[in-house]
DNA sequence: ATTGTAACAGACCAGGTGGTCGATATTAAA
DNA sequence: TTTAATATCGACCACCTGGTCTGTTACAAT
């Protein structure tokens, strides 16, 4: 049973640091080989894991984006309190991290999305599931605000969905080159006016 | 003068061909050859003309970029009407396009935005320098509303600009593969929910 | 110790890349 | 018609790419 476990770290290693390329240089600027390089192995070594390098990219599509967006924008805006007040703080945190991150080339999943969009079905279906899911769990965080009297009932739960969504993946886009940390401030003051529009009417307490 | 007609002639029908070509396969994923046979012109024709790959792409950023731009996203916002409707119509036809486009791969300038953000500063400097005109322009779109009793005095309009140009952005790259006419109509929702936040209060008038 | 298999090494290949270069065609001026 | 600059051709190059294949190691089970 321990036998496979090497195995797993190999593939693991290979992934991470698969993911660290692709992220820093797009995917088609980045060959196998400048991944096996940095981690002393072989080409033998990838190809015996790996079927090809569309495959390595979906298992790790699969095995660490996946994570990554959900730790990062879908599990922070799990919860009972207001999920205005929630997606606020997630994008504020996450917009944070990509300001102090000196190394930072955008969105990691608008990247890839920009990089298949329209080009590669395979890629892209992994990757759009990533997409619903987040769309998902907004739609139904802001319904729990309309249930729980945070959000106008009149509000369009996917409308908002999609409408922060695009915004998020905008102002990353636009944080990547010129004053991050301006565009983040700014960028956070319309959204709380966006949501103080969607919010339940005081009047109507 | 007219000796270098000809000069400027097939250097038009390389560059339109590039652009075309850099848009729906990826300035990377494009090779130079693939342009020249879609001409039936050949390298030597090529690099008589352009010093490099990454020269002629300059060259198509500032010939042909700027201008789409400037027509489809700063242009028609250019008037005396209210910015917010300006904008809205603005953005409405430009999402309209997309939606009847059925080879869209995306928002031209912030795929190529994407692809170099972070990567490559020669290539990088005109793309902001167009995103620097199309942020400046919406700035003082709200700054004329903000006069003319549009616009609320307290809004930021840097902000609004950032806020926009955001969303913007991030629609277009979800628009590419899933339901982009219901994606629009929902984002062009939200978006006239914003603009009556920041609108000119009706009680003070 | 022997065996068998999983894990890896690395030479190799065919095809493609950006870019060079001398030969050639086109064309306007002399 | 000659001339000379402009414009184009296409063979060529060094390098890189994803991927294959044969061989070698590491190591668990017998």
């Amino acid at each position: 049973m321990e036998k496979n476990l090497k195995r797993l770290a190999t593939m693991q290693r290979m992934e991470v640091k698969g993911l660290e390329l692709f992220y820093s240089k797009g995917y088609s600027n980045t060959s196998v080989d400048d991944i096996l390089k940095e981690l002393s192995l072989s080409k033998g070594a990838f190809y015996y894991h790996y079927e090809s390098k569309e495959d390595f990219f979906i298992q790790i599509i699969q095995n660490l984006l996946v994570r990554k967006v959900y730790s990062m924008l879908i599990e922070p805006i799990e919860g009972h309190e207001n999920p205005l007040q929630l997606i606020t703080n997630c994008f504020d945190e996450a917009l944070e991290c990509a300001v102090h991150n000196e190394m930072d080339y955008g969105f990691l999943l608008s990247n890839f999305l920009n990089e298949f969009n329209g080009r590669n079905a395979r890629i892209m279906a992994p990757l759009n599931d990533i997409l619903k899911v987040w769309e998902v769990n907004l739609v139904s965080a802001i319904q729990r605000g309309k249930f729980n009297g945070f959000v106008d009932r009149h509000v369009d739960s996917e409308g908002a969905a999609v409408y922060l969504m695009s915004s998020f993946i905008g102002i990353r886009t636009l944080m990547v080159e010129s004053s991050p940390s301006a565009r983040k401030y700014r960028f956070m003051a319309q959204l709380r006016q966006y949501f103080k529009s969607i919010e339940a009417s005081h009047t109507s307490v």
